[in-house]
DNA sequence: GAGATGACGGGCT
DNA sequence: AAGCCCGCCATCT
């Protein structure tokens, strides 16, 4: 896992590397994004493998539903949300965001 | 080369 | 509405 080389991972952290402060993607977006609309297990995936100490947002990419996926799997939900919040994403009782108003496309930006 | 894994997505029950 | 199952892709062992 640790080669690292140029790999659809290192798109994915170029892609959520990309996104403004603020803003929000999802995986199933980066992966469309990136060429493989179904990869949004890959893109999961990559950021899994992600080591703290990069320049990676990566909290800023979220499930479809505007949710952290792993909310209660690991204690980075709770910084993700924590991240997220700082930045202005507010999270409703459900713990959800309002996907719509935060999803950030590159197209739009650029 | 084959099987198993995973921060997902969409569809069906 | 919530939960379960299947399928997608890329990588790893």
């Amino acid at each position: 896992m640790n080669k690292l080389k140029a790999t659809f991972y290192e798109q994915v952290y170029a892609f959520v590397r990309a996104v403004p402060r603020g803003a929000v993607v999802t995986y199933g977006q980066v992966a469309l994004e990136l060429g493989a609309p179904a990869a949004a297990r890959a893109v999961g995936y990559a950021l899994h493998f992600l080591p703290g100490d990069n320049d990676v947002p990566w909290w800023r990419v979220i499930n479809v539903r505007g949710e952290v996926s792993f909310k209660n799997r690991g204690e980075a939900a709770d910084l993700q949300r924590k991240l997220l919040e700082s930045e202005g994403v507010v999270f409703d009782a459900s713990g959800k965001t309002d996907l719509q108003q935060y999803r950030w496309w590159p197209d739009s930006q650029a």
